[in-house]
DNA sequence: AAAAAAATTTAGGTTTGCCTAAAAATATAT
DNA sequence: ATATATTTTTAGGCAAACCTAAATTTTTTT
């Protein structure tokens, strides 16, 4: 059985993201966006990776992983997370440096070390940005967290994980104390902008854009 | 200033091997032995790293490197060995499962990683092989072991480091208890085939080949 | 349902790093 | 010193992953 290229993981990994929870079609514009190339170029590993078995593909109709192409994006994901566990827990990286890092280690292909860097991290669950880890056998929990801006005034949250992973979007986060874990209180959201103010752990107030709650992973208490 | 490729770090790692401490120039048929590809293949690239100013190369001169070129060449070498202190002060591996996996790892474009693994490492001066290892700045020391075969009938040395990285030659020093920072007692040398006979910490007799012996390197008490 | 717009694919190129076969340069042997 | 052998380079090609421009299919609008 051949590898799989870099080039070709980060198309599964691609497709995996883009198809969503519920395993929708993945269009070739939307991967072109993603993988900052051209369509045409998308079509080209399409073909590829369709003659591969590893995804689901009609011309025109868009594209779905099969099982072995999930089974493959699966463990370039928990490679990515448990790396990026690493960076932080062990290297002392923060959170909006681990990414692009996370990116190349991914695609270390040694089953074994994968394995015994999870033991070594003590077998997390989450990232440090508060995603699921995947497990050996390609299980997913998905916990099921709200967006920030489906809470209604009043209700306390706890921050969960973010949709954005952009070290300034990160770093905005740390400047204003949300990290993971802390307690979030909806003081009041304007109705113009839907730009809302915030209390932080019970102690700091402050004002988030709609742009930032829609990146806000959180838990009802 | 353009990224060297993999390919184009594996060829400088190869040269500075290959050029051993003296700096002496490669030829390129040595290159494509090391490398496993074709003479034709060297050459295409012999042109594009000294293009690049990496190398000093006239046609059918052999090369060397020129002082950017053997930076490169050192940070490769320091990011592999320090991976592999990684891989077996941390995560367990045997001096003998590394190589590969930390041939992988020395790629890794990040001068923080760096930084940042070798103090998580305790600035480590030596990998499990006993190579040592080059500073940020490029700094190798040599620590001029000798070969056991320099070594006479009733000396005592230290097992410092092997040349040799291949599993099988490490599974075989396991086997007889050679381990790094052991004590050798060389009893006998065999005249006819230059095999002998060695105790292992004072205890134990063992038998090695010529071959062997070419391959350990180790230290006058 | 036709026309216009958008999305996608095909056709034909490029670069990187490899290949084989043939030519040229260097080294070795007589 | 010439012939032979070895080493190295040149010439021409191939596969991966990208590109632009043009053609085709699908979707949307009127």
């Amino acid at each position: 059985m051949m590898q799989n290229s870099f080039t070709e993981e980060n198309y599964l990994k691609t497709i995996h993201a883009l198809s969503g929870r519920d395993g929708l079609d993945v269009s070739t514009n939307a991967l072109a966006e993603s993988t900052a190339t051209r369509a045409a170029s998308v079509t080209d590993m399409l073909k590829k990776l369709a003659d591969k078995g590893l995804i689901n593909y009609k011309k025109y109709q868009g594209v779905t992983l099969t099982t072995s192409g999930e089974k493959v994006a699966l463990s370039v994901i928990r490679k990515h997370r448990l790396w990026e566990v690493f960076l932080v827990e062990k290297l002392g990286f923060g959170w909006d440096e681990v990414h692009d890092i996370a990116e190349e280690l991914e695609h270390i292909p040694s089953d074994i070390l994968v394995e015994k860097l999870d033991a070594y991290l003590g077998h997390p669950r989450f990232d440090p940005h508060g995603d699921p880890i995947p497990d050996a056998k390609g299980n997913l929990l998905d916990p099921d967290y709200r967006l920030l801006t489906d809470i209604q005034i009043g209700e306390k949250v706890l921050m969960m994980g973010v949709l954005d992973h952009a070290a300034s979007f990160l770093q905005h986060l740390d400047r204003s104390g949300i990290t993971l874990g802390a307690v979030l209180e909806v003081k009041d959201i304007n109705e113009y902008d839907k730009s809302a103010s915030i209390i932080v752990n019970g102690d700091r107030t402050i004002f988030i854009s709609l742009e930032v709650s829609k990146n806000l992973l959180v838990q009802r208490r």
